[in-house]
DNA sequence: GCAAATTAATGATTTATTCAAG
DNA sequence: CTTGAATAAATCATTAATTTGC
């Protein structure tokens, strides 16, 4: 009852699981991510929590991708619909089953991270969530420094920035994962031009072709000049 | 006057460019596969046509991802708003600021072939439009075809079915882009589970990372163990 | 004619919604 | 019912067109 997800591709060689069936220890792991602060991690994150995990059972990066995608959609659906609860406790008004607009702003959880930087396992009861008002743009870098020339000789600052919604980690060392607090990792600057989540759309494929050398490729080859088959 | 996107990363080694910036060849061609189709263009076919494309500038597999999903929503939105138009000079009402629900079954261009294949440059002056009535679903596409064991020996035909929201494809053999009619490609099996768009979400950074060895990967390493860098 | 300012297009991300496997 | 996976919609941000003042 343990290995809950059997490795799939055992001995047929045909894979018996459509979809990832996370362990537990990968779950935890997650949720402990998400605890602390991660909500979109940037392709190296997601790079590296995949190799992480992957010591836990099969597990690829789309899988971490998409279950940050809906584990932070879900937590935010779940906290309206707590909030929309609260509220009508208040109001005592019938709930119209087509919600209007109810309040979109709200955000799940900005969570500042303690100063240190190891934090743990330690479960912070309740997530502070704040309102943004009105007019308050989601992504507040760069709002309209002179777009022309923006290399003129600013603070060369921007480090990682991390990206997420609204998540302020004004210092770099980002402990992501210490089970071990031995991990002291610098997260230098990407340096490059990336900062979000990027790590889609990299169409990578390297999973479905790239598997047996040119005979599998030619699917649309549409130059027709000699499919050399040798990307670059 | 020609030349209009200089190549960015000429002399100074500073790309001066952050955003992919098309080629007119390039456009000229998504837009003719786009006619023939292609939607959602899956993970195989995001890498052809990359590598394709390749030829004419710097462009990536997301770059082809992006312009997809640009292209189709924006085509999309286009035609919602002519239709609002041309249904608004009909009825004669005022439009109310927040549209209600108008019809958004209306999808873009199914746009069957002919048969021969090769179609090279023709301008076809107006896309068949079609209604799908109400219910509709929206992933044709390999409906339950046994994932479990997709290379059991079943018709090895499944070919690559475009899969977009309803391209009627029903042949086999798609010429993308036949600049050339020697281009006889045989779409063969993809033979995975993948057949989506699930170019997004590999995690595959290597464009940012991975690029000097080992150096550049320890942002996370939240195991602590001897980050050994080699993934696999 | 040209560069700065403004606007329009469009590439890139994020969020919401939906589908289906377990 | 829960949740992984996928797609569509909405939004942000950057680049090209274009306008404008000189």
């Amino acid at each position: 009852m343990e290995n809950k997800n059997v490795d799939a591709v055992a001995s047929g060689g045909t894979p018996v699981s459509s979809r990832w069936n996370p362990t537990k220890e990968q779950i935890s792991m997650l949720e402990n991510l998400y605890m602390q602060g991660i909500r979109t991690p940037s392709a190296e994150q997601i790079q590296q929590i995949t190799t992480g995990l992957r010591a836990f059972g099969q597990i690829e990066g789309k899988n971490v991708f998409y279950w940050f995608q809906n584990h932070k959609a879900r937590q935010r659906q779940k906290q309206k619909q707590e909030n929309m609860a609260s509220a009508n406790r208040f109001h005592n008004k019938s709930i119209p089953t087509t919600t209007p607009h109810p309040c979109t702003n709200v955000v799940c959880s900005p969570y500042y991270m303690s100063h240190g930087g190891v934090v743990g396992f330690y479960q912070p009861t309740q997530y502070p969530k704040v309102l943004l008002p009105g007019g308050a743009k989601r992504r507040p870098a760069m709002d309209k420094v002179e777009k022309t020339k923006v290399e003129a000789g600013g603070d060369g600052n921007e480090g990682i920035m991390i990206n997420s919604d609204n998540i302020t980690c004004d210092h770099e060392t980002l402990t992501l994962f210490p089970l071990h607090p031995t991990g002291i990792l610098e997260s230098g600057r990407s340096s490059d031009s990336f900062r979000t989540t990027s790590s889609m759309a990299e169409a990578t494929i390297n999973t479905t072709v790239a598997e047996e050398g040119c005979a599998e490729q030619p699917l649309i080859d549409f130059f027709g000049e000699e499919a050399s088959c040798e990307d670059e």
